[in-house]
DNA sequence: TGACTAGCTGAATACGTATGCAATTTGAAT
DNA sequence: ATTCAAATTGCATACGTATTCAGCTAGTCA
């Protein structure tokens, strides 16, 4: 025999027709042990794997999932943003173990993903990785929905349209960073993360931190939010104009570990030491954070927990269970930055 | 119309044959430019996409890649090796450049990952990442070339099997740091990392690292050389061995970043000063490298110029043109961990 | 005018599987 | 022996595209 072994020729070595080889395979109650064992064992024998192509032509189901990442296409092409890509680990593992393949695909903002993958029957369902509130990212959303087509996505629910959103409870992060640090004794707070035209995950974050601080009786103060998209060096410049203020600050909150390692940068720079006369705390809890000098205390969010999450519902979703949004508690992971340790 | 628009829809509105439209999509010359514009135009006002299975299972191509990332499922499930890790975005980038699918998938050394994913017809070729020589590596690799598998991987060139390997010089990158080090005046070197039943790689690494040794009049000492595979844990342990030796030491080449994050770790538990008292050098350059303290001094191997020349060379195979190895310099990132900063 | 070519187009088919339906076998029950 | 249901199996077809081959039209040249 030349070229792969066909469904035909296991069908013809077992004396059966293909038919009852496709069911075979696929542990059809409706063909008998007997026959199925032989079956299988011929097929092992010519080491044969059933085509993806022609079962998913014939079925209309590929039993992929299609992973879409964007980001924004200027930063480094190498620096991935470090916390989507922690969570590829179990979302990998995750597909391997419901038996379905992924597909993944760094989109720019701008592109038309949200028909390709879909509608051309290369995946199943979408996994939507990336801090929304991008160009156009409603309106795709919605036409994806308009489209029947299954996906979930990592961030916050969009009240207007029906999603499947998987994330973290970022408004509880920031409270919590912050009543922490009031709690141990800091009074002058700045906020550096983008909270306007970014990411809501960071708004939100940031408006967890100020109900902290209301309730404490402490004010925010406008003037100490600077912004910064997810860079290091958007922290770093962010933290110069801080500074800039001239006003007392024994703390900073930051929306981003990624931001968090320009602050660090920054303050060092300055010759502020940390936490001694200003405390700084991240967000994400990205590896690096550990490795921070001081090492870096964030909010943690437990991707691993999240990848899993992602996978199952979307899978539920495409199987047509119903699903839930699911919200994540975040985790505080007390380093050195903050200067309560212990 | 109900369901997703087909090339036969196409056909119908444009008064043409189904073969017509097909032709015209994909831009052939065989049809005349009326009639393509036409056809194109109506493909657009259906959102028609081509059903991607059907495609693959008639051309017997799936313009699809397989990226296979090797990792002993021992190690904690979130951890990624991020040296490969940073690869992946230029895999992917370049994927879509080149109009390729990617899919990723985190295999176990022993699953018999090499005939599923060519033979189903899931993919055109294979990408295989991850420190080499583990369970019936080459068997399998074997049988690949046997089954006529396009395929890359990133590692040593294997002599015994004709495949296409693209690396970087581990030798040279082993002795360049040694080197660096002997110039500044270190003496006494301890060396960290598996050489023996490990990766070909870290041994490559060692080996360079002698040779250094021998050129300078010094000489390797087998007793100051520590197992360690690739984790932080396995580099802290190892290092306290090392020191148990209670012999001299004022330098320690370490067989990666992840190894030597560690071994830093340990040595600032031992109140042992890096640089001033011992300098330290790890491999690879990971985002993390920049972080530590000091900042560890490394060399960077390019992973960016690498997964592009592992998509180009994959897919020049494919497509049946000649490739060679390709070897990659490395590059020696001074920061503080080698005191020789400046 | 006829013959021939170039340029397009269409009919028919194959890719390899999964599945509805009909057909057959088996065994049990009457 | 007859009937019937249950258990298996096979036949035929559809999934949607790409491509071979043949056919048609219009234009060219003798």
């Amino acid at each position: 025999m030349k070229g792969k072994a066909t469904s035909f020729d296991i069908a013809y070595r077992a004396g059966v027709s293909q038919s009852t080889v496709s069911r075979a395979l696929r542990n059809s109650p409706l063909v008998s042990e007997k026959t199925r064992e032989k079956i299988q064992q011929i097929a092992k024998e010519l080491n044969y794997t059933v085509d993806k192509n022609a079962s998913s032509l014939r079925s209309q189901t590929s039993t992929t999932l299609a992973l879409l990442l964007f980001e924004d296409p200027t930063s480094d092409d190498s620096l991935v943003n470090p916390f989507f890509l922690s969570m590829l680990g179990s979302i990998t593992r995750e597909c391997g173990k419901l038996g379905y393949d992924l597909l993944v695909s760094f989109q720019e903002l701008d592109a038309d993903w949200h028909s390709v993958f879909k509608d051309s029957n290369k995946a199943d369902g979408l996994i939507l990785l990336g801090y929304g509130d991008y160009l156009d990212y409603e309106t795709k959303l919605r036409e994806l929905v308009k489209h029947n087509t299954p996906f979930v996505r990592w961030g916050a629910a969009t009240k207007s349209i029906d999603t499947c959103s998987i994330g973290c409870d970022n408004f509880h992060g920031g409270w919590q960073i912050t009543e922490h640090l009031i709690k141990h004794g800091r009074k002058q707070f700045g906020f550096i993360g983008a909270v306007h035209d970014g990411a809501p995950e960071f708004r939100a974050r940031y408006e967890g931190h100020c109900e902290a601080l209301t309730r404490a009786g402490l004010e925010a103060n406008a003037q100490l939010q600077k912004n910064a998209v997810n860079t290091e060096e958007d922290g770093f410049n962010a933290t110069l104009q801080l500074l800039a203020e001239n006003q007392p600050l024994d703390a900073i909150v930051v929306a981003s570990d990624l931001i968090a390692t320009g602050v660090l940068k920054a303050l060092e720079q300055k010759d502020i030491k940390v936490p001694e006369q200003c405390a700084v705390v991240g967000f994400d809890d990205v590896p690096i954070a550990r490795y921070t000098k001081p090492a870096l205390t964030t909010c943690r969010q437990d991707s691993t927990a999240a990848g899993v999450m992602l996978v199952d519902k979307l899978v539920q979703l495409i199987k047509g269970e119903p699903v839930t949004d699911a919200f994540m508690k975040t985790k505080l992971i007390v380093r050195e930055s903050c200067g309560t340790q212990q």
